[in-house]
DNA sequence: GTTCGTACCGTTTTT
DNA sequence: CGGTACGAAC
């Protein structure tokens, strides 16, 4: 921390930095190249305005993940008067919609306790109403209908247009039975949003004086229906700053829109424009090497990332005879720095298919090169953990039937599958939830006495568990354990798993999930059970979030996942044609945004970038012949040298032989080096 | 309800 | 080749 107090210190930035942090009133559009600061100028630009003396509740920040939101709270926390930065509205697009229907969605109809849908719960509806509506026609995968809704809704195009009828019929009654289930999905926290501010000038009158000023980061991915809820937000003088780099708009096939970067002045006239080109994080040869290939991209905002420094090292590009011998090679120079006092940190291994880090893997492992690989399921997916939460859900809002029916006999309690299937019946004929069907005496009157007194004793317990934790002040993690406890969950883990092992991990699952109560009390205090839900649905966190931190080893990432980050050594490998691009873009007319891929993917190298490609490769089990990539024919060989990993490598070979092949490799180097200087 | 075997398929993935 | 998903058999 520096021994400035709060606020910031001009001198810190460059004169376009400055610029975009001093910019006054009106639309500002901040195009900041890779690794050119641009977190550094958000931060600092809330810093400035509130030196101004605008009060941080005024300003809205939106980032895309909730990792950069989090990012973004750290960092602008020690620029502000203590204790400031927490009044800040600092979110993602969906965090923030949250907020806004928490406010104000009666005015749509739905219970302002509505339930947010993941994926899982989502799915599990969609599958509910397919089997329902199916008995006359042909097969759709759930997936798919989920799909296409989410592109129409996104994109604002009919569903007409690209589903077919059964898809249209399947989104009727999924938005209808939504609706009465008091659920929205994700989809819905934008969608809804946008509807109040458009269909209630009073609501949108009132956000635009709660917010002075709005910052969008990452502009490029934002889709369609997040512009237009930018675009409500925001009243006159239209205070909005957005930063992003429409040559790392890699999410095109999400819905992402980069034309909302590119004709930024359709939406908000007149915007001041600033670029930043100075990059602090790659050499001269990485930017030339990247600038020289993203320049064949057309209908782009032209720029051009410089660097002060001219680093030693060209780029390097590596032909190896199969993808085996990629592997080792890739493996071998990172065994060699290391041993050369370079952290396995410093190394990231970069590929456009999670197939492609296999043999990674494999070689590392043989190695005993540690590595640590990014993505993975997430932590509320399980079983065990979604249950619990399942019994909160239902407490916050009992017409949530996908939640309900989870818990209902789960652990079992006596309400067996026929009853459930009553319990529906009856739901849908009145069109009601099924808490409403349990809770009605007719329905109880149906069932026999003794499944009719399992389930009397379940509603009474969670009608005591229900006040219990909405009293204010109650603390969700104690209901929680207690319910857990009071219900035997751990007996039924036990139970119900064969391997002692598994019961175990299941167990520890649920403390976990009941140690995120409580740190989410610590954090936030005892904010409500409604809070709490809220974070777990917006959040997906990926253990790997904090792992990614707390793990050592070289990084194998995909090129989507690796944007946002940097490494001082990259090897890129599988540049080859259908790899990067891939076979798929050509026919999906995605080709500049494979190039912007391999683009990102340059540019997050500080020191040392090493692209490679075979000249066979095992697909699917057989050997096939590879290309180079099309796109290495566009880069400049300015700053690039080939090499070729000798043919003998396919075979294994001994230690000594991989030594004098390497010697001689950096002897070519070394050459290269002299040369240029 | 689980476990084993076969058939099929093979891009990226956050909220 | 290797993972998944689904169906058949216990």
């Amino acid at each position: 921390m520096s021994s400035q107090p709060k606020g910031f210190d001009f001198s810190l930035l460059n004169p376009q930095q400055r610029d975009a942090v001093r910019h006054g009133e009106g639309p500002l559009l901040i195009l900041a190249g890779a690794g050119t600061g641009k977190t550094r100028v958000l931060t600092a630009r809330i810093a400035k305005l509130v030196g101004d003396g605008v009060p941080p509740g005024q300003i809205l920040s939106v980032t895309f993940t909730n990792k950069a939101a989090r990012e973004m709270r750290s960092r602008v926390t020690g620029m502000l008067p203590r204790g400031r930065a927490k009044e800040l509205w600092l979110g993602t697009f969906h965090s923030f919609c949250v907020r806004l229907l928490r406010e104000s969605i009666d005015r749509l109809g739905y219970k302002p306790n509505f339930t947010i849908y993941s994926q899982g719960e989502q799915l599990g509806l969609m599958r509910r109403i397919l089997t329902r509506i199916r008995a006359r026609d042909e097969k759709l995968e759930p997936e798919v209908a989920l799909a296409l809704i989410s592109k129409a809704r996104n994109t604002g195009t009919p569903l007409g247009e690209i589903a077919g009828e059964l898809v249209q019929e399947a989104h009727q009654q999924y938005a209808e039975e939504m609706q009465t289930l008091n659920a929205v999905d994700f989809d819905d926290l934008l969608v809804l949003a946008v509807r109040i501010l458009a269909d209630h000038p009073e609501v949108a009158t009132g956000w635009h004086q709660r917010l002075q000023h709005v910052l969008v980061d990452e502009f490029q991915d934002t889709n369609r229906l997040q512009m237009e809820l930018v675009r409500q937000l925001v009243g006159p003088p239209y205070n909005v700053a957005v930063v992003g780099d429409d040559d790392q708009s890699i999410y095109g096939w999400r819905g992402a829109e980069s034309a909302n970067i590119l004709h930024f002045e359709r939406f908000f006239p007149d915007p001041t424009v600033v670029k930043l080109e100075e990059n602090y994080r790659s050499t001269t040869p990485i930017l030339h090497t990247a600038n020289s290939l993203i320049r064949h991209n057309i209908g782009r905002r032209t720029k051009s990332l410089w660097s002060r420094n001219a680093g030693s090292e060209p780029v390097r590009l590596v032909t190896a005879p199969d993808d085996k011998a990629e592997a080792s090679m890739v493996a071998n120079e990172i065994l060699r720095g290391h041993n050369g006092g370079a952290p396995w940190e410093d190394y990231a291994v970069l590929f456009r298919t999670n197939a492609q880090s296999r043999l990674i893997e494999q070689e590392f492992r043989r190695q005993r090169i540690p590595y640590r690989i990014v993505g993975g399921r997430s932590f509320y997916d399980r079983r065990e953990v979604r249950d619990v939460l399942a019994y909160l859900s239902v407490l916050a809002n009992p017409d949530d039937d996908m939640n309900l029916l989870r818990i209902l006999n789960t652990p079992p309690r006596g309400i067996g599958q026929a009853s459930i299937r009553l319990a529906i019946e009856h739901s849908q004929n009145n069109r009601k939830p099924v808490i409403s069907a349990l809770l009605s005496e007719e329905f109880q009157r149906t069932l026999p006495r003794k499944t009719a007194a399992a389930l009397a004793s379940f509603i009474a317990w969670m009608e005591e568990m229900r006040n219990d934790i909405l009293r204010p002040g109650a603390s969700i993690g104690q209901v929680a354990e207690r319910m857990i406890k009071e219900m035997g969950y751990a007996d039924f883990i036990r139970r119900t798993c064969s391997e002692p092992e598994d019961a175990l991990n299941r167990e520890t699952n649920v403390r976990e999930a009941i140690q995120s109560m409580f740190e989410h009390e610590a954090r936030h205090g005892r904010s409500g059970l409604q809070a709490f839900l809220d974070e777990t649905s917006l959040t997906t966190d990926k253990q790997e979030d904090d792992d990614l931190e707390k793990k050592s080893g070289v990084t194998l990432i995909t090129l989507h996942a690796s944007k946002g980050l940097e490494f001082p050594c990259v090897y890129l490998i599988g540049v080859e044609e259908g790899i990067l691009p891939h076979s798929r873009s050509v026919e999906e007319n995605s080709l500049e945004e494979e190039r912007r891929l391999l683009y990102v993917g340059i540019t997050r190298a500080m020191r040392s970038m090493t692209m490679t490609s075979c000249a066979t490769r095992r697909r699917h089990g057989e050997r096939m012949p590879c290309r180079k990539s099309s796109f290495l024919d566009e880069i400049s060989r300015e700053h690039l040298i080939e090499l070729d990993y000798g043919a003998e490598r396919a075979k294994p070979m001994t230690d000594e032989g991989k030594a004098a092949v390497f010697s001689q490799l950096r002897r070519i180097m070394q050459g290269a080096d002299d040369a240029k200087q």
